[in-house]
DNA sequence: CATGAATGAGCATTCATTCAT
DNA sequence: CATGAATGAATGCTCATTCAT
């Protein structure tokens, strides 16, 4: 009996983001998935139960890998100043490091997959909380404007991405120095 | 396809447009476009030819109704200086009236109504020309950097439709004054 | 545009009536069915919202076309004993003039169609309340045994019920005469 | 496909029944029937070549298991009144034991497995031989009307399966005595 | 023009069966 | 022998499109 391929969960997932990226989410058809990963239309349905699973599956994947690599400079004991500092170079970094993640985002949270998910939704608030209180502290210190938060992540997240999406709309390869 | 009632056609486009940005492109279904703007699903087909074509208006349409705002703008005798100052304005006024547009170019963007339809990518380059040579003027003029002018122009609309997102995912009401 | 055909869902439920009694419930394939009818696949669904209301509407057809023509026999106003016999005579005629009920009957009472569905199981209740109240006052009159009325039931539907399976099983063409 | 563990293959079968009457044939899964039984989906496999397989030996097995109860009194030297009257009570008994056969027997009946077997009709054939054998001799004798053999083992079984299928559904706990 | 019942290609999913370990 | 991951044919269902009224 082989072992069931630990593996081979990622790489189904890696093919769709691709193909999301290509085709748009609508565009994914599973049969279409099966093939480019180069298994049997059956054993995607071993990984995951549905294709509505495998699609959250992906977001909240690809939302953990975001966070695992910022969490880090969020709990470091650092100035604020330079927290904060670190956090946007580094959100930077992932953007043109992984552009295709904010494509699949887009996607994602106009479908119903996302909007008919409290369970998503709730683990994305978990997830970005440390953020809002970096962000609030510095309010408080006076580093950062007083205005609603969300508005500022959407700025400046929204400037950021649209930068990484230019690039890999015109499929520009990227090296990104640390300074 | 040309059809006498020339407003259907408009609230045929107007409610895929809604229903876009609510459920996303691959959300939209035609028969419950035709049920949403009370009409039988075969009237939307004396309109348009099929489902890509709709889709392609819709497009089209918001495309001619932007430019047709700004061109105005390009094409008067005003200060280069200026000139420029006032189509960004225009533009983030726009932005921010016609919120769900930027929802549905992103999805239309990424979706094979766009990419496999050279005659739509033509009639984009010939809308926006106009604006490239305003900016290439600018450029030789050393009022703007001497970058990309695609990449300039997918920073400015970034971070602008960015804003105009975060508006209209939080159901705020804007009043964008003259000034 | 033609106009719904009352028709053709009787038509459709008849169909899958056969097909049931000749392969068994799980020999019911929606592909199949259409094909017998001589529609389209899609068309079945205009008709029923799924396999599942399919086989469903069929039970409560059947069931209502049984208590349709016994009903009358219950509610007039006739000597007890008469009209027990009457009803007997009633159940077996209609038994014998449609053998596919009860094949039907046994492969739905044992599928999830029925078992998860209390809808159906209530209304079997409600269908059923006017025999129920015959039979208890034979009862109390003395003209039946006071045995628990649903195994009352159970021996003598199921000793008719095997005779017209019988004759099902073995295609013989019966003559019910009236007396 | 001869296998070591004899009990296995029983309690197979023993499990496949359960399943059987409660989900209806079509409900019977291999991989929950394996589920059920605490083994893994391919030992199945080791035990019968396929389900259709599977399926045959669980009525074979039934067959058989009524058959040997009832032959000894079938040959036994004993004066065909009695013969006759003792058959009757061990096939209630037996029905009335094991209320579950003939909820699945109904179910083969009526399947592919059945149909399209001739090979199990004919060893029912020769199964049911003996005891056609006894009826004809007390038509000679006069003991039984000269009515068609199987009618009346449709309509006597058919009523002592009714009776039994009433109270298995109805969960009653039938003690059956000798007399 | 307008209607919506009818169509059927296309897609998601299931499940009996195989086979590498 | 036992395992269960992998397979893919088969099936239920959707939805863009047509066409008779």
């Amino acid at each position: 009996m082989r072992s069931k391929d630990e593996n081979k969960e990622k790489l189904i997932l890696s093919k769709a983001l691709d193909m999301i990226v290509e085709q748009g989410l609508s565009g994914l058809k599973m049969s279409n998935l099966a093939k480019e990963v180069g298994i049997a239309i059956g054993t995607i349905y071993i990984y995951f139960k549905d294709k509505e699973e495998l699609i959250n599956a992906l977001y909240v994947f690809l939302l953990n890998q975001e966070a695992s690599q910022t969490l880090p400079i969020v709990e470091a004991s650092l100035p604020l100043q330079e927290k904060l500092e670190k956090i946007c170079f580094q959100y930077l970094k992932h953007s043109l490091a992984y552009p295709a993640n904010a494509i699949f985002y887009e996607q994602y949270i106009r479908s119903p997959y996302y909007s008919n998910n409290q369970n998503i939704q709730a683990l994305e608030e978990a997830l970005f909380q440390p953020f809002f209180q970096v962000i609030q502290q510095g309010q408080q210190q006076g580093l950062i404007k007083p205005l609603d938060i969300e508005l500022l992540i959407s700025m400046v997240c929204g400037s950021l991405e649209a930068l990484a999406k230019h690039f890999i709309q015109h499929s520009n390869n990227l090296i990104v120095t640390g300074k």
